[in-house]
DNA sequence: ATTATATGAAACCTTATGGTTTCCTGTCAA
DNA sequence: TTGACAGGAAACCATAAGGTTTCATATAAT
């Protein structure tokens, strides 16, 4: 029982603003004040959203006086990669694409 | 002006059922009652994911007869690929990791 | 013809989501 | 010690999301 993520890493990505701001960090961390002057909603808003970001285990924050200087945490987005590794049979390997292909050759019953 | 696909796939993917679904369908093209059999919720919601996963292009539907099979577009998926590309230096790259912890090193101010 | 099967559309409900504004607290600078 | 600055919490709001049930339509089977 460690970390105990609150959010998904797939729904933390889903919003466009979120994924901007994974962009931003990844070219280095800053302060909320920071990240919101590159938006065109409020200071709040990305709050909650790196809220979000941090609970799905996306960002980490360092507080420095009397700032709070969010960083990426690039590791979680493997979650994702591993995911999408499941389908990269169908991608990158033509033999296999074939043979899933030739399988599922307009059978829907079993 | 073609496709104009409603739903982001990062959206799509978002829903756990309906990361299921696109995993099923991976094994072979099915009709929806055959789908919705694998999950407590109501075929008819099934049927709504399958809308959304259709607007975003992950999958694809063959009418046959009465049924619809559905089955998956993976190529769709390579765009999760590509954005999370972007990231790639950050797990796979120590020389690029260790340059990015450096140059963050500290400051949040330009 | 009649019944059964496959599926989507509509209307509806509840909760989540993304925003806002307003207020409070902690820290730095004068 | 009094402002100014950085940031989160609360209350609130509108709309989106994920479900359900009920109804309608097309195709298959008898």
């Amino acid at each position: 029982m460690s970390a105990a993520p609150k959010h998904d890493v797939f729904q933390a990505v889903a919003d466009p603003t979120r994924r901007q701001i994974l962009k931003l960090l990844a070219e280095k961390q800053m302060p909320v004040t920071m990240i919101s002057s590159q938006f065109p909603i409020s200071r709040t808003a990305i709050s909650k959203h790196l809220r979000i970001l941090s609970e799905s285990q996306l960002v980490s924050v360092d507080k420095v006086g009397r700032e709070k200087r969010y960083k990426l945490h690039p590791e979680t987005l493997l979650e994702l990669k591993d995911w999408l590794s499941y389908f990269e049979q169908f991608w990158d390997n033509k033999i296999s694409m074939l043979k899933h292909l030739v399988e599922n050759e307009g059978t829907s019953d079993k």
